[in-house]
DNA sequence: ACATTATTGATACCAAGTCGCAATAACTCA
DNA sequence: TGAGTTATTGCGACTTGGTATCAATAATGT
């Protein structure tokens, strides 16, 4: 069916993106890009790790480190203190997560960075920079429960 | 030395409120707690049991969870993603985290719960809770080189 | 096609933290 | 005070998440 019009999908962007900063285009590599990009939610190496098992354990976690340095994913923390990984907005952002589902979002456009400034600076500190974690329940995920009087 | 008017000392109040809630006054905790209450910056489980050799490491895990738990510590996420420990204030505060000494301390009153409400309302998203760590310089540790023109 | 260099994957290793369990220490109350 | 009950301890084994080593292999430039 119709997928896309433009020649090239994400997959093929992001492994452009890799040859052009001097990564070698392999077979391990493609494989884990092109099954990041097809995933709707947030996932954990070991996830991948067995989703594919003919890439090494160690390739696998590698690869993810690649990724993030190379801008294409972000770390997002969850809240038992799990690290996951998500394909990444460029620029810096913060994440939705739902406590629900597990489906997670960048969250645009909010800016903290000048309140925190502010703020730090009271206590005579010079702000570097932040790490902010939200969550929630995204509008497909209302708690089945509510709240008794 | 004057030091404290009160009878009772910081530890004595935390190992108090601990009897409150129904654990026992044991040994071992008393030392975790009067270790930590005598502690200046955030510190790490092994940390804590390096210098209390004689607790053993399960016990160690298990007191900070239970302190946790009561609301006297908080765990603190460095950017290395360590997990650090430091004694807390009550309510919900963020950290500001020296990169330079690796002090910290509480951000209090610093209100971006409305904020982040609306704009994750905008997502359809239904905010429950967020963490946020802030990262930077303390007073006493501004960078020795400054950048040139 | 070849030489060079990056990458892979198996394995061993490491760090942080939990679990099971027998021994022990704290509380309770008669 | 002492016996009984129950929580706590500490050891060691285990788990999880991730990195280092290194010989074998695959990708690239010419």
């Amino acid at each position: 069916m119709a997928k896309r019009m433009t020649g090239y999908s994400r997959a093929d962007q992001v492994l452009r993106i890799m040859e052009d900063r001097g990564y070698r285009h392999t077979g391990p590599r493609e494989a884990l890009v092109r099954r990041i990009v097809a995933k709707d939610r947030h996932f954990t190496a070991e996830d991948l790790h067995r989703e594919l098992p003919r890439v090494g354990r160690a390739t696998v976690y590698r690869g993810l480190n690649l990724l993030v340095e190379t801008g294409v994913l972000c770390r997002v923390l969850l809240e038992d203190g799990s690290l996951h990984y998500q394909l990444s907005h460029l620029g810096h952002h913060h994440h939705l997560i739902c406590t629900g589902c597990g489906a997670s979002q960048d969250l645009l456009g909010c800016d903290i960075d000048e309140m925190l400034q502010e703020k730090t600076g009271q206590y005579g500190f010079q702000m570097e920079g932040h790490r902010l974690e939200v969550y929630g329940r995204c509008d497909s995920c209302v708690p089945e429960t509510v709240a008794v009087a």
